[in-house]
DNA sequence: TTGAAAGCGCTAACAC
DNA sequence: GTGTTAGCGCTTTCAA
């Protein structure tokens, strides 16, 4: 007779109603049981349980869950291109580290996705069952409206930096890159390259576009830096596309089969710099004795190469954004919108020194 | 008069419904303006969007879209320990890239699941809404079992091992650490200690649980590689709770210190030996003078700094389970169950050399 | 092409 | 402590 009891339900996989029927209660013990195991017997628990099993069910089917109780137990997170350049950026992963140690404390889970400009799959942004979504240094771009579309909060990361009405967590990145620009010209360097990403073209005269607006304000903290010091400056800035080894490195390459070779080479990012100073190596040019490289992040492997480089709190930013969001989210998006900055610190390696004669 | 047309709809965020109404359609419309654009005519079709815009209705609901198409569009990762010592280790971020590169071709989210020992949050892996499971290294315990209990498919990664019916994708771990350990046997060394992610007391003679199968396999490489050799071949194992750079620091501080210390140290990870390269550097121990160091993984950074070690596709590894998974998922879970053990390459660098005297 | 009707599987009031 | 009822918001046959 056993298996008659199960309703008429012999197609397909067995829900918490056929649980119900099975065990003969009603569908919100067994909820109950799953859910607020205090709000019944022990022994009610387990009958319930047994049923389940003898059923092959196993648990609440999520999506049904998520509908009902308008909450998806986790944060979205788009960031800048494809996932594949942000896991080659150590930065990045000590950003996510952070991210993914708060989700883990407040019991989240933690939604990846694509935002790539291969696919525009905007969609996914659309279609992510999420409670809020992170978006980490993305240019203003499709998916970043989609996203601000949604009824879930949000939370930016460095950029996009021209959305006033949503919460922001950032760094100072004028004056962290205008402290490692006077730590360079301290030492007496007067021929400067900068190596970032950025734009294609830069025009040292011309407005920044706001959708570079990271570039633009470490541009201010250079110029800053230079205004302070009474020589001549010659600087030459080089972008690429990404903040990446290989564009380091072909910066430097360009930069030193140049007319002009500067004596102190600063990069926006670590992972610039460490393609600066393979491209140095390859080429038999002394850091710091005939060119000085500087990075910018921190990231542990600058501790081990002995690169100077400028600190941030990249960890932290992670955890404060999640958390941000998560209150948030929490609150019903209540409240005043937040902007933090976080501080940046100097950190002097050995990769600078004076410059040459 | 506009407002009004809004059904008894004043409470709430508007829903796909409210959308019908306002515009005057079905709400089979409405769903089809979103997804299947070719469904009606482009002028009904803005008609729809516009009325969205004008109730600030952003697209339909993804939980209940979800529920309803019976596929949420992701795929879940439960990985070992906790996401912190996960992004520690740079194979692990490769392997993760890899994921997110098949992800991403495929139009799928990534959702990260906290699988740590410290909140044991089963309730994180039943309350998921993905398509399927990735099962990344981990022990064979409750998460995954949660996992397993689940009507979705799911993929393991390197371990568990012991469980037979699901897919696997691995290495071959045993003929990957024989080529490393017949490497250093033939360069002459005959006191070597072995620097592993492994059980707490390690009895050579014993057998090996399953829940370290991994170890098992190398240690089983280690035998095959000894045994080939005439000589005799003094072996210490040292063991660690992780893969990571602090335990093959704090052993081979230990190794040193101890009466017999050996000519060369074998690592079962790039993460380990990079901590025992940190180690020695730190006491100016000549590397491979006096102690040669090998790794495994070959990530990138292992080449940077020259350490002899054993590559494996870590990065494919992820692409291939994560492209598993998904056509599992699409035909839904019919078929055999696979394996797949990709290869393994010795890498000979400079970390490497005969021993002393 | 478009619309009407029928649930997807679940939880949370509220009554018992 | 347990059951009844009423949807959460959507997609999808099917018929028009």
């Amino acid at each position: 007779v056993g298996d008659f009891e199960d309703t008429a339900q012999t197609r397909g996989r067995p829900t918490l109603a056929d649980v119900a029927a099975h065990a003969g209660v009603s569908r919100t013990t067994v909820s109950n049981a799953y859910n607020r195991p205090d709000q019944l017997s022990a022994a009610r628990r387990e009958l319930v349980l047994a049923a389940a099993a003898e059923l092959g069910y196993s648990g609440p089917d999520p999506m049904a869950r998520s509908l009902r109780t308008r909450s998806a137990d986790a944060v979205g997170l788009i960031f800048s291109a494809n996932l594949s350049v942000a896991f080659s950026d150590p930065a990045a992963v000590e950003f996510l580290h952070g991210v993914a140690q708060a989700c883990e404390e407040r019991d989240r889970s933690l939604l990846l996705i694509p935002a790539g400009p291969p696919a525009a799959n905007i969609a996914m942004v659309s279609r992510a069952a999420v409670d809020g979504f992170l978006i980490y240094s993305m240019p203003n771009d499709a998916h970043v409206e989609a996203v601000l579309a949604r009824p879930q909060p949000a939370v930016i990361v460095d950029s996009p930096t021209d959305i006033a009405d949503v919460d922001y967590v950032g760094i100072d990145d004028r004056g962290g890159f205008r402290s490692v620009c006077a730590h360079v010209l301290e030492l007496g360097h007067r021929r400067l390259a900068i190596v970032s990403h950025g734009p294609d073209e830069y025009d040292p005269t011309a407005e920044f576009e706001l959708s570079h607006a990271v570039f633009r304000e470490r541009m201010l903290g250079l110029r800053a830096a230079v205004a302070a010091v009474p020589d001549a400056v010659d600087i030459q800035v080089r972008t690429g596309p990404t903040s990446s080894h290989d564009v380091g490195r072909a910066q430097t390459a360009a930069l030193m089969d140049s007319a002009v070779t500067p004596t102190a080479i600063i990069c926006t990012s670590d992972a610039l710099a460490f393609g600066v100073l393979a491209e140095l190596t390859e080429r038999g040019v002394r850091v710091p004795g005939q060119v000085s490289v500087t990075g910018f992040d921190d990231v542990a492997a600058a501790a081990d190469r002995g690169l100077t480089s400028v600190w941030q709190p990249t960890h932290e930013k992670g955890h404060l954004a999640a958390l941000m969001l998560l209150d948030r989210a929490a609150s019903d998006q209540a409240g005043a919108v937040q902007r933090r900055i976080l501080p940046t610190r100097l950190v002097v390696r050995a990769s600078s020194g004076p410059p040459p004669d």
